[in-house]
DNA sequence: GTGATCAGTCAGCAT
DNA sequence: ATGCTGACTGATCAC
């Protein structure tokens, strides 16, 4: 089985020592501004390149982590629907259940009241004197 | 929405060109054989320990397929047993729309005897004099 | 050592 | 550019 892990932290991925903006600055920082400010800052063509890609990176970690939560949460609502249906159905069941009482109920008083009528030789008219075949 | 894969090909992911045993063979082979192939073929301690690493890569890409189609295959199974649930659910319901007629029938028929019965001046039991409450 | 799963990275698609 | 997702990788857990 699964336990926790020993240390909560994580791969430390990327971010060069030598960063100018964290991470979370990075990804946050429209283009514009980020333009700008390494305009500003006198950063080299290849290190704009870089630190375009590693806001991208940052980004894609990102869109990695909300698609496993998209994911789970998929998963979640599948298994919430399976059960409303369970259950929905086995209520039904239960409701079956219940009018078939309700059924042999009738049946029992409407052939008593029948025999009674025979046994008392009274005519019934035509429609009422015959047994409703069982379903 | 997404299409095809433009390209069928994957990112050719590790095996340096140098490679003596092919990625198949390598996730294939026992630990015990590919030790002895290595020994023969007189690899230094750094090459084995290259090897063996890139044994576990390979054996990691196919667990992590493994993981991604057991997901799928969970996913599947989920959606199935959901349909499954819910056909059945609406199976019921028309039983039970049935059993609703059913039990119609036999409350009119009843009835239709005991007005009968009572109009004739006819004296029933106690036990089926009176109407049965609707349920 | 083996298998499974998580988080991060990259490729490729769609918008 | 942005967002998403499949595949791959390394870390880490259980066995």
């Amino acid at each position: 089985m699964k336990t926790e892990r020993k240390d909560g932290s994580r791969k430390a991925p990327l971010s060069p020592p030598s960063s100018l903006i964290s991470d979370d600055e990075l990804v946050t920082i429209s283009v514009r501004d980020l333009n700008r400010q390494l305009k500003m800052r006198g950063l080299s063509r290849e290190e704009m390149v870089k630190m375009k890609q590693r806001r991208r990176t940052l980004k894609n970690r990102g869109y990695a982590a909300s698609c496993r939560v998209k994911r789970l949460e998929q998963k979640d609502e599948l298994e919430t629907e399976k059960s409303a249906e369970e259950r929905e159905r086995l209520r039904t069941i239960d409701d079956n259940r219940r009018m078939r009482e309700e059924i042999e109920a009738y049946y029992q008083k409407y052939e008593a009241i029948r025999k009674f009528a025979q046994e008392k030789g009274i005519a019934l008219p035509p429609e009422l004197e015959h047994d409703i075949p069982r379903l």
